[in-house]
Parts: structure tokens; sequence; C-alpha cells
DNA sequence: CGCACCGTTGATTAAACTCAACCTATGTGG
DNA sequence: CCACATAGGTTGAGTTTAATCAACGGTGCG
């Protein structure tokens, strides 16, 4: 079956967003762009649940993805959005175990599959690939922890406070400062760990404190400062 | 100055604990041996804090150590602890960032310092032993993803029982079944993020239900299965 | 001895969850 | 086209959990 959407071609990727693989020799990302399979994911797809096996990487070139984990009672919780440039599964991969997270598209996305053969392959014929990778997982992994100590120390108003200006960064804002995601309130209760409802109590207590403006999920940013006075980070 | 004590042989440290230095060749482990620095340190010694510049990996050859973030208000949040055979420091060397934990010694250690240049060289010469480190390092990352769920999502109550259960699986139990590492009860809470007061409570409320038996720092676990039922672990 | 640190207990308070009801928008099948 | 179902959003009331505050006892140490 044709496929009806332009490939990404890893080298523009790799010059345009600075992915993983910016450290492989020409050849070797030629290899990545002849072995790789590419898709286009509507919003809403499962691309991997926990406990699934999976055996290669996928690396966003479009759209944005949300990985998160079922706690007890089945409750969702989010643990970080990938949007193009990043790369998801490569835990898993790595450590041939089943899936500890699942991953859902939030915004149609394009994704390129790289096989656990051919990531072994690239590990092992150039090991600065590798450190690549292993610096990868020591940002997320020290993200990981900042984040631990906030859920554990933090009140909630302080989180939903992080998680906004958190959004912002990595989301951006459009022309009129809102932010560039958009998700559910039960969404940003699963981020931060919380009830739906308090999400939304607090939402409007930000709102009718003039710190942001809401038209249903559009978040606009009015006062960032206050917003950070009220997250405690320094 | 002379060193008083039996300095670590790289090589037997990798047969006995099969340390991240495994899948280095015998030159390779012979280099390291030559390269790193070893020293005793007593309990109470600070390595090295939040913010401090770090600029190589220590290796745990004996003792225990106690891995940890500041949150706001100053409270002490437990990471990890890290004991023979584990290597701390690699994730801010790695990404030569300012060390994001602090490490204290909680049972005298033996440790062996391996500078950035040494890993980078080994790192450089030796892919498998980057893939090696990627895997550690992503291990580290499914933990700190489920350890965040169950701060998140957990009751106080379920997060002490797992915690008991965590500690009896990194660190054995004595022959009369006591946990071989002693916490204060302010530790034990800055573990599960909670407060000092309610671990206390917690801990003779387990004992009254004939869960556990408590001399002292001394844990000794008596019925595991109730303790994994109040755990909500499967 | 007096100080510091840890552990314990009780009383009170505050934060956040749960439950319930209701509203709106959107989409679906008859 | 309407009736209905579904999902998300909102608000209020009541409850629960856990934090905070305060007091006090034990232990070890300079």
């Amino acid at each position: 079956m044709a496929k009806f959407f332009e490939e990404p071609i890893c080298k523009e990727c790799n010059l345009e967003f600075r992915t993983i693989f910016k450290k492989l020799t020409p050849d070797q990302v030629d290899f990545l762009t002849s072995n790789k399979t590419c898709s286009m994911v509507k919003r809403g797809t499962v691309l991997y649940q926990e406990g699934n096996r999976i055996s290669g990487i996928y690396c966003v070139s479009k759209g944005i993805l949300k990985i998160y984990k079922t706690g007890t009672e089945g409750k969702e919780q989010i643990i970080k959005f990938a949007k193009k440039g990043y790369v998801v599964g490569y835990r898993s991969t790595l450590i041939s175990e089943p899936a500890c997270t699942s991953v859902k598209v939030l915004e149609d996305a394009t994704l390129c599959y790289i096989s656990s053969q051919e990531l072994y392959h690239l590990l092992k014929a150039n090991s600065e690939f590798g450190i690549e990778l292993l610096q990868i997982a020591c940002k997320e992994l020290g993200e990981a922890n900042d984040y631990l100590t906030d859920i554990a120390q933090k009140s909630v108003k302080e989180r939903l406070a992080e998680i906004l200006i958190h959004l912002k960064d990595e989301f951006g804002v459009n022309s009129e400062e809102i932010i560039n995601i958009t998700l559910t309130r039960e969404e940003l209760a699963n981020i931060i760990g919380t009830a739906t409802e308090s999400v939304i109590r607090l939402l409007s207590e930000f709102k009718s404190d003039g710190i942001i403006e809401l038209q249903g999920r559009k978040i606009k940013l009015v006062d960032l400062n206050k917003l950070k006075k009220i997250s405690n980070t320094f």
C-alpha cells in the first residue's frame, strides 16, 4: 500500500531538531533512513501499553505523545509528554523488559520506528551515539527526581502552578499567550497527582486572582511572576 | 601518606558484584584499577551536595550511601540508597551539570573514584560499556517512574508498607528477620514523603497488628503477606 | 550536668479527596 | 430531526487523611 504522506528524512530531522542521532556519521544516518518505518498516527491511538513487549523505539517527527502509567485503582499517572525530536520506548527496548508505561497520541503524529536490531547496530558501531543516548537518559532521570521531590513535598496548588509554567516552557505559547497544548482537567490532575475537582477549583482560583484566563481547555498565562511565586521554584 | 586499608581491586569487585564494568576487557579493567582513587569514608560524611560540581563517579565497594535532594523548606527527600556494586554521580558527570542530589554515608564505606576523563576514555573505547551504563540508567529511570506513581497515588500507609518490603528486598534480613539497614524514623519519612510523626504512628499500628516488631531502629518483618496486602503491590 | 537528637503521644487544624448533583457540548441511532 | 447517551466541566457539602503544634521521655556525649 502506498503511503500518502511525506516520510521524514532522518538527515533533515537531525538538522532541524538536533535529535539523539546527531552524532551519527552520514552513512549511519542513511542506514537509519533506509531501515526505519514511518507512520502517521491519529489522536487517540494507543501506541503501546504497560506490559506490552516492544522491540524498538519511536522517534517523534510531528505531534505530541502522552506517556503514562496506570496506578492502583486504574488511575492514570502522566509521566511526561514527547514532542518532535523526542524518542520513546528506549527504556524498555534497551533493557528488554515489557513496557512500564503506556503511550497515547495526544496530537496527530508522524512517527518513525527503529527496531531493536538497528538500534543495537548503531550503538555498537558508534560509541558517541551511546553516550548521547546515555545523556538523554540521565537528563530524564534528573527530571524524574525533581518531579518526585515536588510531588512528595509540595502542595497541589504549588504543583499546579509549576506544571503550567513547565507546559509553557516545553510547548510555548501562541500569539495570545495561550499554552500550545490542550489537556483536559483530568489530564492536568493526572500530571500532578490529584483529583480533577481540585484542579478545577484551583484553576478558577488562579483565574479570579488574575493569574490566568480560561477559554475551555485553552489556558492563557497572564501573570507569570505570580505563578512562579506560587510554585515556589527558584 | 600510606593507606591503612586494602584497596579494592576492580577485577575482584567485578567478579563479586557483577558491576557496571563487567563488559570491560581485562586491559581496560587494569586501566581502571591503576587510575582510580580509593578511600574509606566514615558514617556521616557528605560526599557531595546538590549544586556542587563533581567530575567523576564513585563506585561503592563497601557500605551504604544515602542519595537525597533538598526540597523547599529544606526538607530532605531520599531518592535512593547505594550499596556495594552500585555507582553514584554518573548522572551529573555525564551531562556536565552540577549535582542534583546530595550524597551522605550511612554506613562506613569504601569507595573508588573514577574521574570524568577516565570514564569517557572507557566509554569511547568500549561501546558495550556504554550500553551497560545505559541499561543502568534506564533501570533507574523505570524505578523513578514507579516511585513517582506510588507517591502520587498511594496513601502514606501503603507507601510505608511498600518501602519496608523494598528495603528487605534490597538489603536483606539477618537471621532474626531484621532488615539489614538502620534508618531513623525521620529518614523513613523522608523516603516516602511524609511527616516523622506519621511514620511513628503507622509503625506502631503495624506492630500492634502483629505485622512487624520494633527494637529501636531495628525492624523485624513478622508477617510479610499482610504487609504486601497493605502495600497494594501485585 | 546540660545539651542535642531522637522517639512518642495527644490534640487540633488544614488540605485535599470523595460523593453527589447538575450543566454543557457533542455525537449517535432511531 | 429529535431523543438520548457520553464525556467533560463545575460546584457544594461532608469526610478523611495527614500535617502541624506542643509536650515530654530517653539516650548519649562533651
